[in-house]
DNA sequence: GCGATCACG
DNA sequence: GACGTACGTGATCGCA
């Protein structure tokens, strides 16, 4: 959630959303949605305003906050005070209710925050937040034209009537009252108002109350002189109804000072994604204003245009190919094409188990088939019941197989896939190697990393305006999903076939811009040939010694009863002890511990930090929770969560890598993940021992030491690093010395330890609040260690300054080897938004650049080892380290081999002027080989 | 489906 | 001078 501080710079804008939606509902035609007659007028109406007011407002008006607040049940405070307040209001019609939600969605559509609270009207949430932002110097425009909105008004408090497009000002109030806006609500509950059933006075209106007040300036002093008044029907009406009237003031009084849970820092204003409002106005099926929204994202180039020429999708011609003559066919048609998209469909995600269900191919957009193998029951006749099903009418799987195989392994052939390393792994599991490859997922990280997402259906949106049939749309969702093999043939066909078809135009799309961009090296030697050798490691997978798993497991089982119970008697009560709500009530509401810090939304935050602090003041149950947390958490992560994994038919672990996950570059593990098991604690390290070497094997694993600091060395070319690294120095001490000028021999170990948090604050764009978390020391203190720094390494702060000016200017940075992160943001307004792209504008080329050169080192490792003759396989990948499985006979050779391959990955395209050094060793298990 | 928490580099 | 912040991930849990 993006925040953004208030001063007198910023502008606020509150909608008045639930009065907008009865208004519009009343003001325009009635309208509903073409496919299934929903009502939709008010929401189009919503809609429209909302976008009318976030274009006007672009330029030097435009807001810095802003958010739509909207009415939350129907009973509030003034119930309590009066119960007939607004009881002469009706149900809503019936015709509006359902908009209610759809407006909701609207408001987040166009990324506003949608602001609303039990017990409160919005027009108490707006005072609230009008009146926070004016003490800060804050310009405040309420877009609505409610009158009891009008008390706020101030010289920096306006409304704006978007209907009449008027805006409202003091002099606008005066006019309506007949008063100032401080004597609105005096006015108000006076004249009462029939709408809100407010009673006021019998008799006295807006006028009367105007003159009655300019004598006697409020209701207070007006109902204590009420005797003196001369018109003796007026004295007599306000000494009868002087309770009514001061109620009618409570009543009309807006409360300023609710307990609201957003920050005002939080409604920062945000550009809405194009793709996401777009998806939104088209499942409402307003044509017009998404026309005029698409418009305006494509002149602002945020989103793409569709290209010319462009051939529109025609499902029709999708064809079902169920007979090996149509097969040969389309075989024939694949190679006169030369490049295919390919696609299989399975029936798990799961690609080490699923079995293959179809395979889809396009040879040209519009030009696709699909080719159902394992189908039960393709032509849906069996009821259910299989045993009923007719024999499947489908082509037999080996046969169909043994007559692609050809095709899909010919060099000359280029079959192209989105995550096509699933498909790789499908069909290696069916005995064929797929080659040459191309992926569109990973074209698109290459061309366009932080810019957006890199899944099919957001690409197809984005690129060419069509939503591809949704999965769940053909199998259904929830508990109701069926696997791909149940699909009937027709919507198998639409759905499968279309995914290649997709594919195969983002190819032709995507591939001629590699070279405009300069990203077709990384892409070429980085991306596109890691897919078979991560494919191969995840095949391989890593043994598990199940059973150590299981006893660890109980043990922790066991332990953390015994917590359970001795926290029951600490807190005097049972409660859920994974439950962070119930722990913050006890801690900090029932036994009134000190230190309660907030979360974002509100609640006490018990994390770690926090219960260490108490722990440390002597309380006994913060200390239990932290030792059941650990517990729990190995339990429930790990010792449990792998047994699960375990393959049946392998007896080993899988993980599953994705390329296009983290943006920098990295890899990301999961199912599981298999890169964040423990290893910082003694207790957590146990687990690595359950991973091990099958029989007569031992596990390798070599990791980089200190690559992210040597790069950092070699990019800002900071000769006193460099050195250090060539001469073989303890860099974090060598820092030390250097900032705080005392010799390496005999440093505190505290003092190395502060060294070592700002080597690594440096890398992650340093700030001294941060560093100062990090080493539980004052703000200021952290600074001075900053400021220090730099002026020991002054290299160091230009290249910071020169990577943000680069950033800047061309809103990308680089890696060393070429890889593009593209940083929006930097242009971002919004002080925190450009903050937080300034530290990833540092920190990405550093963290990048290593990922490239363990990817390098991967690319490069399977052939360098069967050069050498050694069997051992690549199991696994965390960022720094690899882990190898090899006979014992062969570790010492596979440990040379593996250092020499990883030092050397830079080269031959890039030659650091650092040395990198590579930590390697054999052993049974994980736990003793790192 | 989301926030809080915590595991890793 | 105030503001909000360390970079990159994924899994599990409680809770609405």
């Amino acid at each position: 959630m993006p925040s953004a501080p208030i001063n007198e710079d910023s502008h606020l804008y509150l909608i008045d959303a639930s009065a907008y939606i009865f208004r519009a509902f009343h003001a325009l035609p009635p309208l509903s949605r073409a496919s299934d007659g929903l009502p939709v007028g008010a929401v189009a109406g919503f809609c429209n305003m909302l976008w009318k007011l976030l274009e006007e407002l672009k330029g030097d008006e435009r807001p810095t906050h802003f958010a739509c607040v909207f009415d939350k049940g129907s009973y509030t405070f003034r119930n309590d005070l009066y119960p007939d307040y607004k009881a002469n209001r009706d149900e809503p019609p019936e015709d509006l209710r359902p908009q209610f939600p759809l407006v909701r969605e609207a408001s987040i559509a166009f990324a506003c925050h949608a602001l609303e609270m039990e017990g409160f009207e919005a027009d108490d949430l707006i005072a609230t937040y009008a009146r926070q932002a004016e003490a800060k110097g804050a310009r405040v425009t309420i877009v609505s034209s409610d009158k009891d909105l009008m008390q706020l008004v101030t010289d920096k408090i306006t409304m704006l009537d978007t209907m009449k497009s008027k805006h409202l000002g003091i002099e606008a109030v005066y006019e309506k009252f007949g008063v100032g806006p401080e004597k609105v609500v005096d006015v108000q509950a006076l004249a009462g108002d029939s709408t809100d059933n407010v009673p006021g006075a019998p008799g006295i209106g807006v006028k009367t109350a105007a003159t009655l007040l300019g004598e006697y300036g409020t209701v207070e002093e007006l109902l204590a002189h009420a005797e003196e008044i001369k018109q003796p029907k007026r004295r007599q009406t306000l000494i009868d109804f002087a309770d009514q009237v001061r109620i009618s003031k409570q009543l009309v009084k807006l409360d300023d000072n609710v307990p609201v849970e957003t920050p005002l820092e939080d409604l920062a204003v945000c550009d809405p994604d194009p793709v996401t409002l777009i998806e939104f106005l088209e499942k409402m099926e307003f044509r017009t204003i998404t026309r005029r929204v698409r418009e305006t994202f494509e002149a602002e180039g945020v989103l793409e245009e569709p290209t010319q020429g462009e051939v529109g999708f025609d499902k029709e011609n999708y064809v079902c190919v169920r007979d090996f003559k149509t097969l040969e066919d389309w075989i024939a048609r694949a190679y006169d094409a030369g490049v295919i998209a390919v696609d299989t469909e399975t029936d798990s995600l799961d690609c080490q188990l699923c079995n293959l269900v179809g395979i889809s191919i396009a040879v040209a957009p519009n030009e696709a088939c699909y080719i159902p193998l394992g189908h039960i029951d393709p032509d849906h006749t069996g009821g259910g019941d299989m045993f009923d099903a007719d024999p499947p009418r489908q082509i037999n799987k080996a046969e169909a197989l043994k007559a692609l195989k050809p095709l899909l392994e010919d060099k000359a052939i280029l079959k192209v896939g989105q995550n096509i390393k699933y498909d790789y792994t499908v069909f290696a599991r069916n005995g064929i190697t797929l080659a040459p490859i191309d992926d569109t997922m990973l074209l698109s990280f290459a061309l366009h990393a932080g810019m957006h997402g890199h899944g099919m259906d957001e690409l197809s949106e984005r690129y060419f305006h069509h939503t591809p049939i949704p999965f769940k749309e053909v199998a259904g969702t929830g508990q109701k999903q069926i696997t791909f093999d149940r699909v009937p043939l027709d919507k198998a066909t639409e759905y499968a076939a279309e995914d290649a078809d997709v594919t195969l135009r983002l190819w032709q799309m995507f591939k001629p811009r590699l070279h405009k961009e300069r990203v077709t090296t990384v892409y070429e030697t980085l991306d596109r040939p890691l897919i078979p050798v991560l494919a191969d490691m995840e095949r391989h997978g890593i043994k598990v010694d199940r059973d150590f798993l299981s006893r660890l497991s109980s043990d922790f089982q066991q332990r953390m009863a015994g917590l359970e119970d001795a926290a029951y008697k600490a807190a005097g009560q049972e409660f859920n002890m994974g439950s962070p709500k119930q722990l913050g009530e006890i801690l900090f509401g029932e036994m009134d511990l000190p230190g309660g810090k907030k979360t974002k939304s509100g609640q006490w935050s018990t994390d770690a930090s926090q219960l260490e602090y108490l722990a440390a003041q002597g309380h006994e149950l913060p200390q239990i929770i932290l030792d059941w947390r650990t517990l729990s958490k190995l339990r429930s992560t790990y010792t449990e969560a792998l047994q699960d994994a375990i393959n049946p038919e392998t007896k080993r672990v899988h993980t599953s890598y994705s390329m296009a996950g983290a943006q920098t570059g990295r890899l990301s593990s999961t199912d599981p993940n298999l890169q964040n098991i423990p290893i910082r604690t003694e207790e957590g390290r146990k687990i690595r021992e359950a991973f091990i070497a099958e029989e007569g094997n031992v596990l390798i694993s070599a990791d980089y030491s200190q690559i992210e600091l040597r790069l950092l060395a070699h990019i800002a070319d900071i000769d006193a690093l460099k050195n250090a690294f060539k001469d073989g120095l303890d860099i974090h001490a060598m820092t030390a010395s250097e900032m705080f000028d005392t010799p390496i021999e005999g440093m505190d170990p505290m003092v190395r330890r502060k060294a070592k948090a700002i080597n690594f604050g440096i890398i992650y764009g340093i700030s001294a609040f941060g560093l100062a978390n990090q080493l539980g020391i004052e703000r200021g203190e952290a600074s001075d260690y900053i400021k220090a720094y730099f002026e020991k390494f002054p290299g160091i702060r230009k290249y910071m300054d020169e990577t943000k000016a680069f950033a800047k200017e061309n809103l990308f940075v680089k890696t060393a080897f070429g890889r593009k992160l593209h940083l929006k943001e930097m242009g971002s307004k919004n002080g925190a938004q450009r903050a937080f792209a300034e530290r990833q504008a540092i920190n990405a080329p550093i963290q990048g650049s290593a990922a490239d050169i363990i990817k390098r080192a991967m690319i490069a490792m399977p052939e360098a080892l069967a050069k050498k003759k050694l069997d051992a396989k690549m199991l696994l990948q965390v960022h720094d380290e690899l882990i190898f499985e090899v006979p014992e006979s062969q570790a010492e050779d596979t440990i040379k081999l593996v250092q020499s391959v990883m030092q050397k990955a830079p080269l031959p395209a890039l030659q650091l002027s650092v040395p990198l050094d590579v930590e390697a060793k054999a052993a049974k298990t994980w736990a003793e080989a790192h």
